[in-house]
DNA sequence: AGACAAATTGTTACCGGTAACATAGAATAG
DNA sequence: CTATTCTATGTTACCGGTAACAATTTGTCT
């Protein structure tokens, strides 16, 4: 691996012009440029960014904490994010943290580790502060995406749940729906909180039948939806809810394909909505009914609020951005008497 | 941020002692480790990456170039890259090529730049050799995905793509079908050769009727798969293939797609397959009959042996392995008569 | 106790760049 | 024609670690 001091060697002139060049640093004799590029070009010579990182204190490496990149919502961030970091001139280093809090302590340390200019992130849960607070104290810029963390103050991009919520109940309500299930994730998540608040909220204004039993919360990385299945087959079923809320796409899926071993069907036995698609591009004979959050703006928006950040572009106040969701109906939910 | 100085200062010791304390070097006594311990956590003390790789030559980071993330086949070779990375300690950075060679080529340099200790990559086509060629001048450990490079010896991975396109079309064949379209990418991407190939070799085999119009070659990255679809429109229903097998998912979703928009049904006016799934999780109500590959044993399998080269845990020949398809009848064809 | 080996810790130099300051030669001014 | 200011380039030191070697302390053995 070639470095300055042989391109200057070959060059004849000292290491300190060589970085004049690359640089374009100012006053330099065009002849002299024209030696050392021929002598770069000659010598395949790329310069090594981690000696530049030592005195700079950048490395124009971004890292992206996500909690499954095999979730399409969370394969468009990555997209969206990779593309806006692209265009900055940055690159972008990706883990999944799999709602692991041990696994996100651990990625968080190298990336610090690693010098990262900035993060951008989706806190596997309230527990998170922990890991927030290393970034926090070396001031590492950060963005939070799809999650806030109670009590910190942080730029944020994430959807509206409340609105998005009500869009689904608002469907299954005017397609004859009364009593609605719920299957969601851990609380310590601030959407998962928020939808189930929004449910409630939506079950108390319309006054529907309410049953603790109906609401099953589940590990958001190994799902155990097969229990709630289990549930609802013991059931009568005139007890059975007739419509059934999920707070995730992954979950719904699961739960679907349980049920459908199970020999529960949907949407003919009881239909299903939930939050995000499970397919990350536009597919014929989409089967959920869902409320979609602009995922890719999601990670597009949070890596340009990050970069302004970290360039010193935004403002000391934090900013939050919130996107509306977009009720799509399909499948999975089917009108009953 | 804390140095190593600091650490050593707080511990009255030099540098050099808290350096071995951290990589558990040789002889440190107790009292002393306990010292710089408490030192390193007192300081919250992260050592600092630059600096070790600016000696080490190695920098625990590892590249993933595709050409989309959001495309559920690397989707899911993402996955499984980051897992076996992960196990193994080193973080991944990706980049998403788009089947562009510039863009290929400025994030080879970029990755090259920060001195990544190897990549795991899907060419773009046969052109990327220029691009691979700088990996093998800085003497960058890569190993080919997917996808394989003309005169290139290297570890690869990828599916057996003659077989999976020989089980497409036995399926089609049992189900009645003669006039088979091809829709497929560019020639210079191996496996679309391959597919190709071995579509060719089916028809000859089994003596079907061979019209070149029927086989369209298309860009991978704007797909313009209408146009296709005007020429079936055009022809009369007799002349036009029963069945098309598009070479890949996405070409698939497209042409699918864009087909109900004008009024052409599947399964119903003409049966659709293709390689890989177009989600990344079992979805009940699954469309697409397709051949899968194990994509994420691509990745998995592939940073494997990746790591293991950079570790110098392989022998001087080259890797390469095969991995099986597998036929998934669903509800994109139809038997005819 | 003295000699030598082992254990523990320190010193120096260097990895590959660049900031900051220094210097030589050319251009401009008076 | 000398003083002064640019212009173009070089030198030195340092970023934060660690390899290699040096020095000191401790332990072991006769």
């Amino acid at each position: 691996m070639a470095t300055i001091y042989d391109v200057a060697k070959r060059a004849n002139v000292s290491a300190m012009t060589v970085s004049r060049v690359i640089n374009n640093g100012s006053s330099i004799k065009e002849s002299t440029r024209l030696r050392v590029e021929k002598a770069i070009k000659e010598l395949d010579y790329i310069p090594n960014r981690s000696a530049q990182s030592l005195i700079s204190k950048d490395t124009k490496l971004l890292s992206l904490l996500i909690t499954d990149v095999a979730n399409p919502f969370f394969t468009s961030i990555a997209r969206g994010a990779e593309d806006k970091a692209h265009e900055k001139g940055y690159q972008l280093v990706f883990s999944n943290s799999d709602e692991n809090i041990e696994k996100e302590t651990s990625y968080i340390r190298s990336a610090v580790s690693r010098g990262i200019d900035g993060m951008l992130l989706t806190p596997s849960g309230d527990f998170s502060i922990q890991n927030i607070n290393i970034l926090t104290k070396y001031k590492i810029p950060f963005v939070l995406v799809d999650r806030s963390l109670k009590g910190i103050e942080s730029d944020i991009v994430h959807g509206d749940n409340s609105d998005g919520t009500k869009k689904l109940m608002d469907h299954l309500f005017e397609n004859g729906h009364r009593t609605i299930g719920f299957v969601t994730g851990p609380s310590s998540i601030s959407n998962v909180r928020e939808r189930g608040d929004a449910y409630k909220q939506f079950i108390k204004d319309n006054k529907l039948p309410f049953n603790e039993k109906w609401t099953f919360q589940t590990d958001l990385a190994r799902m155990q939806t097969l229990s709630y299945i289990n549930l609802l087959l013991e059931a009568s079923k005139e007890d059975r809810p007739t419509a059934i809320l999920c707070s995730n796409n992954f979950l719904a899926a699961d739960l679907v394909n349980n049920m459908n071993k199970m020999g529960l069907h949907v949407p003919d036995d009881i239909s299903v909505v939930c939050f995000d698609d499970p397919h990350a591009i536009q597919m014929p004979n989409s089967f959920f009914t869902v409320v979609n959050q602009p995922a890719y703006k999601f990670g597009y928006t949070g890596m340009e609020m990050l970069i302004d950040r970290i360039e010193g572009k935004s403002g000391k106040e934090h900013k939050e951005i919130v996107y509306d969701t977009e009720l799509i109906i399909r499948q999975s939910t089917k009108k009953i008497n």
